[in-house]
Parts: C-alpha cells; sequence; structure tokens
DNA sequence: TTGACATATTATTATTTTATAATATGATAA
DNA sequence: TTATCATATTATAAAATAATAATATGTCAA
C-alpha cells in the first residue's frame, strides 16, 4: 500500500508534496461541495467544454446532450456555487470557469481517467 | 470582462498536457460516478485516511465522526464500486483504496484545495 | 457454550437531485 | 412595434442520497 512508486512516477509538477490531513478536516465539506458539482457526467463535460476557453450557452448546448433548461439550471448552479462566471454580450451569455484551480482539478482529471 | 480577456486568462495557464475532448466524453459517466463518491465530506476523509494505508472500520470510525452503520454503508458502497477493497483478520475488516489512480486524485485534490 | 465486541444489513424517513414541461424575460432585427 | 432567438425561471414529479434506529451476523475469549 506504499504510494512511493506512484509519486516518482507521476510528474512533480502535478502533486509536488503531501498534505496534512488537519488541513483535509479544514476544508472537506468546501471541497466535497465542489467536487459534487463535477459528479454528474454533463456538468463535468461542460467544465471540461469550458477549460478551452468561455462558450456561450448555446455553444455549449450544441456540444452536450441536454436539454435547454437544464442547461441552465446547470450553468446558474455552477455560477452560484463560484465555479463559473458569466457576462452577456448581444443575446448570448458567455461563462468561463471562475476558479482557477478548477481547471487545474480537470486537467489532472483528464490525465488520470480520461486517457 | 470581456470574452478575450477571459480567454487570456484561462487558456494554456496551467495544464501540463491536454486530453482530448473525445476522450473524456467516453469516460465522463464513469468519471462523474467516481467523483460522486468523493462529494461527500465524511466520505472524502475516509479517502483521505486510506491514502495513509489500510485501516479497519473501527480505526475509522476512531478518525471520522459518523456512526457505525453510515460508516459500514460507506464503505460497502465505495467498495461496490471497486474504489475500495477489504480483508477480514480476525474480528477486523481492514479497507485499503483498490485503485491507484484514486490515491493520486486524492493526492492532487489536497495539494490544490487544502492549503 | 456464552458474552462481548466488530461489522453488516435492513427498514424507514427526510432531504436532495434530476429531469421535464411550461412559462417568462431580455435582446435584436425586420 | 412585433416576431424571433437566447436564456432564465418556476413548478413538479421521479429518483437518488443521507441519516438514523433496530437488528443480524461473525469472531474471539472466557
Amino acid at each position: 500500500m506504499s504510494n512511493e512508486k506512484l509519486v516518482a512516477k507521476n510528474s512533480k509538477a502535478i502533486h509536488p508534496r503531501r498534505v496534512s490531513i488537519s488541513k483535509m478536516e479544514k476544508s472537506c465539506q468546501e471541497v466535497s461541495d465542489l467536487l459534487r458539482s463535477l459528479s454528474h457526467p454533463q456538468r463535468l463535460m461542460i467544465l471540461g467544454y469550458l477549460t478551452q476557453g468561455p462558450k456561450s450557452v448555446s455553444e455549449l448546448g450544441g456540444l452536450c446532450d441536454i436539454s435547454q433548461s437544464q442547461l441552465s439550471q446547470f450553468l446558474g448552479r455552477m455560477k452560484a456555487e463560484n465555479l463559473l462566471k458569466s457576462e452577456r454580450q448581444g443575446k448570448y451569455q458567455y461563462y468561463a470557469i471562475a476558479d482557477q484551480r478548477l481547471i487545474q482539478l480537470i486537467a489532472v482529471i483528464q490525465n488520470i481517467f480520461c486517457r
């Protein structure tokens, strides 16, 4: 059960050091809330698309197989959770990832699980 | 907040290498299921503790503030999802992380979000 | 064996999430 | 202005999850 091999094998860029459990205890509620936002296949895809840059709701609608209503609800929810920010430009509402850490996290998830 | 500003701010800052969206489309259900298991503060903590090595149910019970029943249910659930494996030793049932990728992921989460 | 401890299971209720439909608002172009 | 497109909101029903209590099972030591 040692993870030395893992640490050696995976770039230090990805996980430079180990964090104490007490730090985790303090933030586990916040972190688990964030992870819950990623725990739906379409929301995960939306965030994946948004790591490539801001997109309007209709662009996202073209990319994701999801109803207009649910897409808007998901975007609104993730904005309320401060994962996303949005800006209207004319008819279109552009959404973008608001928290850089989320971009990091999604990139790591892709690298670990989407091979 | 203009579109261009968002783009400049978000893209290509961090990620070491990028995975194609089509890979993500294929695995998003599996990945989001996994992330759902991490989307509860006590389950996240349980996994955090288990990254440090196998632990018996009662050891985990001493570490987490959670009822016996719920702890057992959470462990059973994560075992059914193949995140955990278990082995009985006498009176004690030892649980351990079954998927090395999960250890990686939790380490990354700690490094990004538990500072 | 019995009793005590460790863990699992079942049942149940409350809460949250998901999905869908219907309707509303806001912007633009004709 | 009105029609149309883009997006948001509301309502609601179904499904999943969380939390708790009660009970069952399995192991060991006396």
